[in-house]
RNA sequence: GGGCGGUUAGCUCAGCUGGUCAGAGCGCCUGCCUUACAAGCAGGAGGUCCCCGGUUCGAGCCCGGGACCGCCCA
């Protein structure tokens, strides 16, 4: 524990760490398995990459689960966070092939079982890296029920889901247009491939028409794949080239025939408006092809290389070949022109290479029967997304979805549960009978297994305890982009397999980007480091400051956030020292108001509770963060601690400032537990952890409007004595002789002369001895001394004042005049420019 | 091409269903070691609320058009 009495800072490097070792010692962040999800809390962790670091993302999307965990937990609902990592396929696999290779071998020559050894000891060596990091941040998930996407248990969910889908027709092999890897050898989804701009060379080659009556002209920036060709299209509403349908032309190099057909995917300004295709290695031709029944060839393999069927080009790279062709075509004069290029190509997001699109024989999964339950889930209001424009893209991508390609030539992952005998095939959870069977070496995509995450984490298929009292989850907490690979998919497969939605809201967190606006990437050196983050300012603090910092779907990182998180950490921490080291002896907390400000910021401390809870509910964690800072600086310690200043900590004082301290630490606690924790320990009878204790609520019968507005009175009047202060040059030290000429002081006139530094007399208001007048809320307050007044100074400032309220009465005047605003204004707002108007009158006719 | 978000103080951002002179943090200026905190306290300067129209008694906020920035999808 902090030694209060000596120190004048929080240290979050010393306490940190000792708290977290508090918090897992105590066992609050494992919930047994009791009741049912309807009555408990849970929230499933959106897995991290087992190879991955924590990077700024999962930093924020760590402190919103957390904040919505600790917050329920304290709420006295049963809370669980579902911890764990997923096994991540290609990235994996890729850390340890290279790791072989630093070795002198390779994942070939030590075969597949070794293999997996191998990943498997890599996993168990750095595999718990970010789970450590998580830590670090004050995650309080619970640790001990750490799951990963390939334990036994998991993978028998994911065996099982396949084998069922299969059965129901929803799974089936196909040879299909894949987005290719060269990089990863690998088939990837759609949705790890990015669009990168680069530029090309754009060719026209001439086709001559096999009747030798002409040429058709076609634009490409693959002239290599025109050796699988298999048809020209022309748009059928082109004028220029209509008559050519059903004509055909002779592909030069190679000398097939191929038809001209007629496709409304055609452009007619594009190119030269005619369009050679090749179902074999173009995802849009490959749509076209199958709309025409056309031929499919592939010309460039799985190796990159150029296939047999390329004839004299086979084995050649894709670039010797398209340098090849090229060549070839200006030799025969049928080049038409070259032209630079500008245009988004697939690269891969996992490799960094450029996707090679070619058709190849992989499992698919139909989308068709699970999206519509999905789709009617978010429009029918069982899963609620936050911000509630994301569920629009929900609905888009579902609306549209294509078969999803999930077999990876990988050997790291789920394997799937296939096995070919000649021309016989068997699913099942078990091997088939018999000999000669061999299985299907390819393994799931990792977003498969992901996709059962809130399940299958609990022990599905079987009917567990904890299936039943923490599915369905309450919360899914994520970043934009993994609303489809993961979210859609997730709640297609629990409405299939557990019966029901995964999680009742979904909260789509914003996008930290560099603080120059840029995206935060370790390639563009534009990322930040948590962790480096948690070294100098704390946890708290990165917490908060990434809290704050996430109101809009874009937000760039800011510094300012963290430090005024760090400074609240510091402002928690010295008010309870006021707090501790004041207070009587053995005091015990609770409400016990004997003044106007014991009544204010009871009142004012109500309010918060209300609005931190009501913000937390809505999601809104910015405002919560911010309004918590609010409170505590603007009100709890500018105001309330000044305020009681000066008179005597008896108990009644003692047990309101103990309890405001209490629920306000409670209160903070689940945005800046290490700060709250540590000091908790030092209040009197604050027993166990505050982790575990209850949160404040909001207790209707102490909000006092009349304290609130004699308050406002008082922090107006203090406020405007001290600004004459400083603009007149007068000591802040000094204490002046002063009249009070204004109404609704009478039991805070005392408070206004204390922080002000005046002297109070007694006396009527407006007396000729006044040396300078301060307006303040009800009068004036009128300094007496004449020796730190300036009379020509006072004058002056007089004169403004006099403007100043001849400007303002002028604007009141008007709004008054105008007919429409009293007539139609509400008359609340009426009276209340009346007022104004007759108070700025009666201010203007005292000077 | 489609969708979404943004444009308010030097910087980063708040501004609720339209209604007193538009706010915060940081930075800047001035003054304070006031017995919780100098990583603090007090005070202050600083704004054509992107532009053009419209609705309204009244627009930072609502509507139409435009400009620019960013993200996502095709």
């Amino acid at each position: 524990m902090s030694d209060l009495t000596t120190k004048t800072r929080f240290e979050p490097g010393e306490a940190e760490p000792r708290i977290m070792e508090r918090w897992l010692a105590s066992g609050l962040f494992h919930a047994e398995p009791e009741g049912t999800a309807a009555e408990n809390y849970s929230i499933a962790i959106p897995p991290p990459n087992v190879t991955g670091a924590l990077h700024m993302g999962h930093a924020l999307n760590g402190s919103i689960q957390d904040v919505l965990i600790r917050h329920h937990r304290m709420r006295d609902k049963r809370s669980e966070w579902i911890l764990g990592t997923d096994h991540a396929g290609i990235a994996t696999q890729k850390q340890v092939e290279k790791r072989l290779v630093e070795q002198g071998t390779t994942r070939e020559a030590i075969g597949r079982e070794a293999f997996i050894e191998q990943v498997w000891s890599w996993r168990s060596e750095f595999g718990g890296t970010i789970i450590e990091q998580f830590k670090r941040l004050g995650a309080s998930c619970d640790y001990s029920r750490e799951r990963f996407t390939l334990d036994e248990g998991y993978h028998h969910a994911v065996m099982k889901v396949f084998v069922d889908l299969y059965a129901d027709g929803l799974i089936y092999r196909d040879n299909y247009m894949v987005n290719w890897d060269p990089g990863s050898r690998s088939a990837i989804s759609d949705l790890e491939v990015e669009d990168r701009e680069v530029t090309d060379t754009l060719y026209s080659i001439a086709y001559p028409l096999a009747d030798g009556s002409g040429e058709v002209v076609v634009a490409t920036v693959r002239p290599e794949t025109m050796l699988a060709d298999t048809a020209v299209a022309v748009n059928p509403g082109d004028e220029r080239f209509a008559n050519l349908i059903g004509r055909t032309v002779v592909l030069p190099l190679v000398g097939r025939e191929l038809p001209i057909i007629g496709d409304d995917y055609v452009k007619t300004d594009f190119g030269t408006g005619c369009l050679k295709i090749t179902p074999g290695h173009d995802p849009n031709d490959f749509e076209i092809g199958r709309r025409h029944g056309l031929g499919e060839i592939g010309v460039i393999g799985e190796d990159g290389r150029m296939t047999p069927e390329a004839g004299e080009y086979a084995g050649l790279s894709v670039a010797a070949a398209q340098e090849a062709v090229v060549a070839a075509l200006h030799e025969q004069g049928l080049i038409r022109a070259e032209e630079p290029y500008t245009h988004t190509v697939p690269y891969s997001h996992r490799s960094g290479e450029r996707i090679e699109p070619l058709i190849s024989l992989q499992w698919f999964m139909n989308m068709d029967q699970l999206a519509p339950p999905a789709i009617e889930a978010v429009t029918g209001g069982r899963v609620r997304i936050h911000p509630e424009s994301q569920s629009r893209r929900y609905v888009d991508w579902l609306e549209n979805i294509r078969p999803w390609c999930i077999s990876r030539q990988l050997w790291w992952g789920h394997q799937l549960p296939v096995w070919y005998r000649d021309e016989e095939t068997h699913v099942g959870l078990q091997a088939p009978e018999g000999e000669g069977w061999t299985r299907d070496p390819d393994v799931l995509d990792t977003w498969f297994s992901s996709a059962l995450w809130p399940f299958a984490t609990l022990g599905w298929p079987d009917e567990t305890p904890e299936l039943k009292a923490f599915y369905p989850t309450d919360v899914l907490s994520t970043a934009r982009d993994i609303l489809f690979l993961w979210v859609a998919r997730m709640v297609m497969m629990g409405l299939r397999f557990a019966g029901d939605v995964p999680f009742s809201d979904v909260y789509v967190h914003s996008v930290i980007q560099a603080p120059d606006g840029r995206r935060m990437s370790k390639s563009l050196g534009t990322g930040i480091d948590p962790l480096q983050e948690i070294d100098r300012h704390g946890a708290d603090a990165v917490r908060f400051g990434l809290l704050a910092m996430s109101s809009t779907q874009d937000v760039r990182y800011s510094n300012e956030k963290v430090e005024q998180g760090q400074a609240l950490a510091n402002k928690l921490f010295n008010a309870s020292r006021f707090v501790l080291l004041n207070v009587s002896a053995g005091a015990p907390a609770g409400p016990r108001p004997t003044t106007v400000e014991d009544r204010w910021i009871l009142s004012r401390l109500q309010c918060i509770v209300a609005d931190t809870h009501r913000r937390l509910d809505e999601f809104d964690f910015a405002k919560a963060a911010l309004g918590l800072y609010d409170f505590v600086y603007g009100e709890l310690c500018d105001w309330y601690l000044e305020l009681v200043k000066g008179r005597e900590y008896d108990a009644d004082l003692s047990a309101t400032l103990l309890h405001v301290l209490r629920e306000t630490l409670a209160l903070a606690h689940p945005f800046i537990p290490f700060v709250t924790e540590e000091l908790w320990a030092s209040v009197p009878q604050a027993e166990g952890l505050l982790a575990g204790s209850r949160a404040p609520v909001p207790d209707d019968a102490l909000l006092d409007v009349e304290a609130e507005r004699q308050i406002a009175d008082v922090i107006a009047a203090v406020t405007a004595v001290r600004s004459w202060r400083s603009d007149a040059g007068a000591p802040p030290g000094a204490r002046l002789p002063a009249r009070l000429g204004a109404d609704g002081y009478l039991h805070t006139a005392a408070l206004v002369a204390r922080l002000a530094r005046l002297d109070l007399e007694a006396g009527a208001a407006s007396s000729d001895d006044a040396a300078a007048s301060i307006p303040v809320p009800g009068g004036a307050i009128e300094l007496l001394a004449s020796e730190v007044v300036d009379p020509q100074a006072e004058a002056g400032k007089r004169d403004a004042r006099r403007q100043d309220l001849v400007a303002e009465i002028a604007r009141a005047e008007g709004k008054l005049a105008n007919a429409g605003f009293v007539a139609k204004a509400p008359p609340a707002l009426v009276d209340t420019e009346r007022e104004k108007l007759e108070r700025l009158r009666a201010e203007l006719a005292t000077l």
